[in-house]
RNA sequence: GGAGGGGUGGCAGAGUCUGGUUGAUUGCGGCGGUCUUGAAAACCGUUGAGGGUUUUCCUUCCGGGGGUUCAAAUCCCUCCCCCUCCGCCA
């Protein structure tokens, strides 16, 4: 959701920022809305206030004069339930036009058309040297039947996989390590719930959405979340944090779901592209006043955790035409992958300004100032492509996989995963 | 799934039967003040959120939605959520 009085007093700012995003919206058609709006609400308040003066004097009248006063109140009721349509059918139209509008960009956002205007901040780590060609995952997660993809494919369709043996050990002990090292840094760690309901969905910004790109349930209106970003975020919904509180900082662990619609061929096979994966992320409500320190300070932290596991990787300021509705500003960390000979997104790390917390009406109070909190979100860890990225990385000659240093105390000392075991 | 009870301002808790100066008594908490070397206690005052207008007022909100009525926290319908008991169950 945008400031309105933003929309009133600074339209061209939005015009601008719709241009940068290479979106099409009418703003002066949803002008109009606003001041039809606002005109019909103060007819409608005028007559209510009509109302409300007579609801005081009828008990106090009488006879003939009090039958006047009533049937005037009963003429006055159709005047003002048609007006009340009236504003009914404008408001609707109004917001639904206004879940559409994007957040504004930050300034150190680049202006861009797609995906190739993406900016490269910087590089970190060193690319591994194989003496050898390096596999990708998929053929050494089958190699160590610690990846199961095809009967994936028997019982659940394409785009599912089974973690195995070590997968198994290794995804709990990657979680149970981010976990601590975030502990250490004051996040409050929670597992949410993973269906939620729709308003957690607009709230976030996720919808409106085409039906294509999320599972929802049969019986209850209840949507899969594609991210904990949702349930975090909509944790507070409603409420004002005490500004002593912040920065709030939450992970959350949960299973994610995403229908893919549109990726038809696109990273097919294996587990970097699939419906069901397992992630811990990071999710901020900060004080505007603080927040782009805190931002970068995300940054540091999933930087911290991904590095810290020996994987090299850059960072990618991303493009005004790429990023999401709600985004300000968006990092995105790709990890090198030398199965596939290339940088792949292995976390993404937003801020949202005010996007969320106005939808989801979320505020502190700064004495008496009244405002809304920032949010701001961040993979800690996505499971499925980390185990990947340490698949391909950590790989030796012989087709074993070695276990990173950080997270041989979390597999009982286990150093390598190998066939002989 | 069955039976019953309940959702009121930051919290607790009246008001609902018997509709009308009740946006709502009271207590706690918060804020300001008096007192005090300082603090506590005591006392006095103040204290919900959104919207419109703009500094003055108006309006909406007692779980959500709908209805009855000149008038609804209060009556009716419906949905949601919570609690207790029974059944089922990881």
């Amino acid at each position: 959701m945008i400031d309105l009085e933003l929309l009133r007093n600074n339209p061209e700012i939005i015009k601008e920022e719709i241009k940068k995003r290479q979106m099409k919206i009418d703003v002066d058609k949803d002008i109009k809305l606003d001041d039809g709006r606002r005109s019909l609400i103060f007819e409608i308040d005028e007559l209510r206030a009509k109302k409300n003066e007579a609801s005081k004097k009828i008990p106090k009248l009488k006879g003939e004069e009090k039958n006047k006063l009533i049937s005037q109140m009963k003429n006055l009721n159709q005047s003002l339930q048609i007006l009340e349509e009236k504003l009914n059918k404008v408001e609707e139209k109004f917001y639904a036009s206004l879940a559409n509008y994007p957040n504004i960009s930050n300034s150190s956002t680049p202006v861009g058309k797609d995906e190739n205007d993406n900016v490269v901040e910087y590089f970190k780590g060193e690319k591994p040297e194989f003496s050898f060609e390096p596999k990708n995952h998929i053929q050494l997660g089958t190699r160590l039947d610690i990846l199961d993809e095809k009967r994936a494919a028997k019982i659940s369709g394409s785009r599912f996989v089974f973690l195995k043996r070590d997968a198994v050990l290794l995804e709990f002990a990657l979680v149970r390590y981010v976990l601590d090292l975030l502990i250490g840094k004051g996040f409050i760690l929670m597992i949410p719930p993973t269906l939620v309901k729709q308003d957690a969905m607009h709230g976030t910004g996720f919808f409106p959405a085409e039906k294509t790109q999320y599972y929802k349930t049969e019986l209850d209106d209840l949507y899969l979340i594609g991210t904990a970003e949702v349930p975090l975020c909509a944790y507070h919904g409603d409420e004002f944090l005490d500004i002593e509180d912040l920065p709030l900082k939450y992970a959350g662990f949960s299973s994610c779901f995403r229908r893919e619609a549109g990726t038809y061929g696109k990273d097919m096979g294996g587990m970097f592209r699939v419906h069901q994966f397992d992630k811990v992320e990071m999710f901020i409500f900060s004080n505007p006043r603080n927040s782009w320190d805190d931002y970068e300070y995300l940054r540091d932290t999933v930087e911290e955790v991904i590095g810290s596991l020996g994987i090299h990787y850059r960072i990618m300021n991303m493009c005004t035409g790429d990023i999401g509705n709600p985004n300000a500003k968006k990092y995105d960390l790709e990890a090198w992958l030398p199965g596939q000979q290339n940088y792949r997104e292995l976390a993404s790390c937003s801020h949202d300004t005010d996007y969320q917390s106005r939808r989801l009406n979320i505020k502190y109070k700064d004495g008496k100032k009244k405002d809304f909190v920032h949010t701001m979100n961040s993979t800690a860890c996505a499971v499925g492509r980390t185990l990947i990225a340490i698949y391909e990385n950590y790989q030796t000659k012989e087709g074993n996989i070695k276990i990173p240093e950080a997270l041989v105390p979390y597999m009982n000392g286990k150093k390598i995963i190998s066939a002989e075991d």
